[in-house]
DNA sequence: TTTAGCACTCGAAGGGTTAGAGTGCTAAAT
DNA sequence: ATTTAGCACTCTAACCCTTCGAGTGCTAAA
């Protein structure tokens, strides 16, 4: 990567920082007069042309101002940026918004998107704390009717999941229940493969049980992020390169499908990361749907107990500063979330490496 | 309402239609030609002069061809329209998928609303099955570290209801499995009111734990619709009437606030009803942000057990028969899929009413 | 009651002009 | 060796004007 002048750095800031606000082409004489430079249009313009020539500013036609190309924000992104911390006022707000919904995930992880959304003013997606192996905790079979029993797993780490299934032949809420504690009992804190392992010596109720709760932990273990947890749509909207394009639904399209999210999601390794934080420009080359967006993706939570994806999605001109600040902070404070409100027995208690 | 002829049925009905086809005005000429229709243009302007008249259409501007106006659409769908049912195939392979996801509730409502955006080629919305007076089924606690416990409710009809407690001292999970079943026995079947009322001869561990059962039951019975899914939000974005304006982003941050749909679902009785289905026009007057969008409203479940509600969000000029028997359909569908799989004991085994 | 004929209206589309913001280049100034 | 003033040049956005044509309402004949 080419090596700039202070002076260039100063001017490519200064550009980014201005079409972030107006979503208007700078031109050099603006620039002077609207930030008092100490130095003449035509010094920016040569400046400016420099820049273009290394390709990180473009002319949207001749006579314009220049606009940051996509490999601009990433010099800006990767070598230039400052991101400042939320004001602490704030930040002790936000914090005590969580406290208050420390008791059910969906609602902090529904809060952490708002909260993203509000303070980057983009969209923003967070997925809810995922274990990367589930780790049974608690089974509970509760009889409904007939031959049909619901299923709860209480996973390690929080995570609840509940099913239908329908044995071979109806049996008494008194038998579900033993067998639900026989199994707690003998499968607590083992993973999919230390059940499989496990499930030799069974009776017939139990295994029948057993077999669906295999198939539900493999599809956990599956799960990158089975729910994608959006907001601020409307604040990506607005924004003047949205209005009336093609662009705008095809973005949409993407939220809503969200496979392209967990994609994303899934794939940790990025171009530019910042702290622990990746940021994705205009789709990397990638993803060609994302072209005119950047993405700031970070992850929260502990990697051996339970970790989740939380990011946001905004035009190319966003605020980077702003995003990779709030992302960094609320990266933290779920990660507090996780560690504080389901952490669980300490994993060296159960497994192999019990020494 | 005024008396039409029927011949000023049917051309408003073939306005109604070319109009929702094309999003242009239409005039007489067209009509005439496109429709091979027998009579002259001149007849048919004397028709719509009439109609205009009556306040069922409206010209945008004096040459321009008539466009519907809402009491237009009002008249269309309370007295001229028929609606068909879907496609036989159509329904028995929507009928399958249901058929497959009748595990998961959730899953199945996600697929509702998917299956309701894309038959409609609107957006759709979609609440999960909801008791209106939350029964308790189960309780279960479990043990997760210090004082804090994993509280999960099933109630009947299957919602599953989750919360991390925090007690006064540290119990030990026998104790909590106990405390679990002692209350699950006492309350079993019970509503806010008759756990409140039996709730005097109880030991301190079970007068707490019973003091955040009826904390999540009263909050479960306060919310008409805890979550909202929606689908299809492109489809009518897509809609030649909201190509960047300011009114596609007032209406997609209606649906993402889902406050006003909370509003709107819970509001039963409405103007014009077609067989149990609500159909909302242009706000109704009421809504003022929904001035340029339809709903399409119905609901399923068994009144006793567990309701939902499904709707349609489109443009003024959408295509009322297909979302109608989309959501019709739909509902009845969706009413099998709670009775079918969520189905408990009957409610006359507990309560007054038990003769 | 229907329809042919006609004058009239008004928005959409095309074309031409203008204003001004911005550029790059050159030559003078620091 | 930079920086800056000056200037010719470019190109879009905005405006105005005209034209085109779809659609209307009215009148009079069928």
């Amino acid at each position: 990567m080419i090596e700039l002048t202070e002076r260039q750095k100063f001017i490519l800031t200064l550009v980014i920082h201005d079409y972030t606000r107006t979503a208007l082409p700078v031109g050099s004489q603006v620039l002077v007069s609207r930030y008092n430079l100490d130095m003449s249009s035509a010094t920016v313009r040569n400046e400016m042309a420099a820049l273009t020539e290394y390709g990180l500013l473009r002319q949207p036609h001749t006579s314009a101002g220049r606009v940051p190309t996509e490999e601009g924000y990433r010099y800006f992104v990767s070598r230039l940026i400052r991101s400042s911390d939320l004001p602490d006022t704030t930040r002790r707000m936000i914090s005590h918004q969580f406290y208050q919904m420390r008791h059910d995930v969906e609602q902090w992880v529904r809060l952490a998107a708002s909260v993203l959304a509000y303070q980057s003013r983009a969209a923003s997606l967070v997925t809810p704390p995922h274990p990367e192996k589930a780790r049974l905790k608690h089974i509970e079979l509760i009889a409904t009717r007939g031959r049909q029993v619901l299923m709860v797993l209480v996973m390690i780490g929080g995570e609840v999941r509940q099913r239908i299934l329908t044995l071979n032949e109806p049996v008494t809420q008194e038998l579900l229940s033993q067998c639900a504690d026989r199994l707690t009992q003998l499968f607590q804190g083992a993973d999919l493969d230390e059940i499989r392992a496990r499930a030799a010596q069974l009776n017939s109720l139990d295994e029948d049980v057993i077999g669906w709760v295999l198939q539900d932990m493999t599809q956990a273990d599956s799960e990158i992020a089975g729910e994608v947890f959006l907001d601020g749509l409307t604040n990506v909207l607005a924004e003047p390169e949205f209005t009336g394009s093609e662009d705008a639904r095809r973005a949409l399209r993407i939220l809503e499908e969200r496979s392209l999210l967990q994609d994303i999601a899934a794939r940790s390794v990025m171009s530019n990361s910042v702290g622990g934080i990746q940021v994705l420009i205009g789709g990397e080359g990638t993803w060609d749907e994302l072209r005119p967006w950047s993405i700031v993706l970070g992850s929260y939570g502990t990697p051996g107990l339970a970790t989740g994806t939380l990011g946001v999605l905004g035009p190319l001109r966003m605020s980077y500063g702003r995003a990779i600040s709030t992302v960094r902070f609320l990266s933290t404070l779920l990660s507090d979330m996780v560690t504080e409100t389901l952490l669980d027995e300490p994993t060296t208690q159960k497994g192999e490496d019990s020494l």
